[in-house]
Formats: structure tokens, sequence, C-alpha cells
DNA sequence: GTCTATACAGTGATAGAC
DNA sequence: GTCTATCACTGTATAGAC
């Protein structure tokens, strides 16, 4: 018999959204969310840097996802036919079982500017993990940044629909349509308001 | 003779930059930025909801004149003609005297990632505003959103060189190179990496 | 209407014991 | 890994002074 309960990180997690859903994030401390799950007050700083982190547990890990198919992608590919397979990579992270956690954890983002800073973070660091990885197969600046910000933007649009609790497709299929529809707007842009 | 000395925010901008340019960030306490100002740490929050708002006072009004000016744009300006608008609404704030204050807040920025995330969701704001703005002009989705990030992808290139200790050009003049180089980019996206 | 004094809850750091 | 304990600091709230 384990000296305590095992899985100490996954019962924080998810003692924390539980009480952020119920009672939103700052009428919550870290001592409720630790007494949840059966620890103290140190034990979540132990594993947790600050008490908004344990809402991006696993996040800096599988943002590396992206950046790694964009440097295994074909030599000959285009820049958007890399951007596109770093969001297909993150196919495997937003699976369907994963759907109710997500959905429930964006609307406590959506209800707090605190989180939504560190998720304004989280994304920027995305960004620069491709505009790196796309000059490292040779685009240049600064047509490197841009494919970087072109295909945040489609993650972050196929995300949104995504995680809407009402949603039922598939993320890699809402990604692809993200991306296509950037691409065919990015066209528009030179043209008229109402063309 | 005024009862209490006259501007007491700019004291405390003026008081923080110091302290965090000579100390840190995290070394300087809100105490001591009110004791170098001639003030109270209840005073200090007073004029700011936060410690890491003073770095951004002023902000929140400036970043609205490029939503304006997109709005005021001539109505068969073409949505990349608009967001040129914008950028360029934003040669009043950026002058030449303002540029020892910008480089040296933009050098304790990039050492502290609390106030990193605080900038980034300035921008995202920035952005939003700049993407409604668009979206009133009868640009629809996702042109205006597009049309926006190219916008503020190019205001950030154009500032970081602008607020670059040895930069001697002016910013207007950065911002349409910055949006010119863009879109020269935007045309090499779909062709192969070497190209 | 701006400033000060004081008290307080909560975060996050730190050190030592099991 | 977890626990207790203590601590500096942020940020809020309140009440009063000029």
């Amino acid at each position: 018999m384990p000296r305590w309960e095992p899985d100490a990180q996954e019962r924080l997690v998810q003692a924390a959204l539980d009480l952020f859903v119920e009672q939103g994030y700052d009428n919550t401390t870290v001592a409720q969310i630790a007494e949840r799950a059966r620890l103290t007050k140190s034990s979540f700083f132990r594993h947790f840097p600050d008490k908004r982190e344990v809402l991006f547990f696993g996040q800096d890990a599988f943002f590396r996802l992206p950046a790694d198919a964009i440097i295994a992608a074909p030599s000959n590919a285009t820049p958007l036919e890399a951007v596109a397979a770093a969001l297909d990579a993150l196919g495997t992270v937003f699976t369907p079982d994963r759907h109710p956690f997500a959905s429930r954890r964006q609307a406590v983002i959506a209800a707090n500017s605190e989180l939504q800073e560190r998720e304004a973070l989280k994304r920027a660091g995305l960004a620069s993990a491709m505009t790196e990885a796309l000059r490292q197969r040779g685009v240049s600046e600064p047509a490197a940044s841009l494919a970087a910000e072109l295909g945040l933007l489609a993650f972050r649009t196929a995300f949104a629909r995504w995680a809407d609790p009402a949603n039922r497709q598939e993320y890699s299929e809402l990604a692809r349509e993200s991306l296509a529809q950037l691409q065919a707007a990015n066209a528009s842009l030179s043209s008229a308001p109402a063309g």
C-alpha cells in the first residue's frame, strides 16, 4: 500500500476546475483546491508554480508539437503547407474524450482576465516556436512570422469552435476548414471592402 | 501654493520605471515606488489597479486611435489601406521625445514574464478593436481578423525597431516599411521554402 | 477630491521534519 | 512527496485628514 494517493497533479487539476466552475476563479483559494484534492497548500505549489498554471497543465509540452511538425514536413512543402501540418499535429491532443474538460476550462478562462493574460502569453510562445521552426526550414523574415501568425489565427478559430459546448465536429476537420478560409480571405485583403 | 505636489501619476510612473531599471521589477515593492514619489502605498493603488499597470499608463487610451482611424478611412479604401491608416495614427504617440522612456520600458518588460503577459493582453485588445472596426466597414470574417492580425504584426515589428536604443528612424517610416514588407512576404507564402 | 493610516485575506517563497 | 510553519508582499477595504 502506497504512502500517498497517486496522481496528485491530476487530482489538483480536477479539484481546481470543479471549484472554479462552481464558485469562480477569484473566489477560490489555493487552500480550497488543495483540500478538495486531499492535500495542503504547500503541496499545490510543489506541483504548480502558481494558481493560474493549474489550468495550463501540460500545455507547454503539447504546444511543442506544431513546431516539431513544421520541422518534420517534407522539404519541398511551402510555408503554408508546413503550417497546415503544424495544426494537424494537435489533433492527437484535442480528442473527443477531452472535449468536456476543454469546454469547461474555456468558460473559466473567458470569465477572468488574469487567465486570459496567461493564455495570451502561451499563445505567443506557440507563435514564436512555429516562427523559429519555419526559420529552420529556410523561410526568411518576415514571411516566417507571418505564416506563424496565420497558423495561430487558424488554430485559435478552430479551437474556439471545437471547445464550444454544442460542437460535435472533430478538431482536425475544423482546423483544415479554418486555414482554408483564411487563405481565401487573404486574397481579398487588397480588394474593395464590399468585395 | 497647492496642498499637494501636482502630477502624482507621472511621478509614480517615473519612480517605478527608475526603480525597475535599477533593481528589477520583482525586487521592487509598491511601497518603494510610492516612497520615491513622495506618496504612500495606498495612494499608488488609488492611481493604478495593480503594480503592472504603472508601466501601461495611458495605453488603453491611445490603443483606441488605430480603430478610430480604420473607421474614419475613406469608404473606398481596401482593408489593408485602412490598416495602414491605423498604424499611421499611432505616429502622434511614438514621438522622438518619448523614445528614451519607451526604450527603458521595453527593457524592463523583456526581463519579466508577468509584464509580458500584460503586454500580450493589451495587444490582443488592440487586435480586437481593429477587427471590430473593420467589421463596421463591412469587412466580413475571417478577413477582418486576418487584416487586424497582419496590422498588429506590422505594428509589433515597427515598434520593436523604433524602441531599440540605437534606433534613429521615425516611427511612421518604420510602420510603413514593416507593412510593405509583410505584404510582399504574403505573396511568397505559397511558394517553395527557398523562394 | 486627493491623500494617509491601518487591518486584512491571499499568493507564493522558504526552511525543516517525516 | 507531503506536512507544518512562518514570512514578505500584493491588493482590498475602511475610515479619517486636509
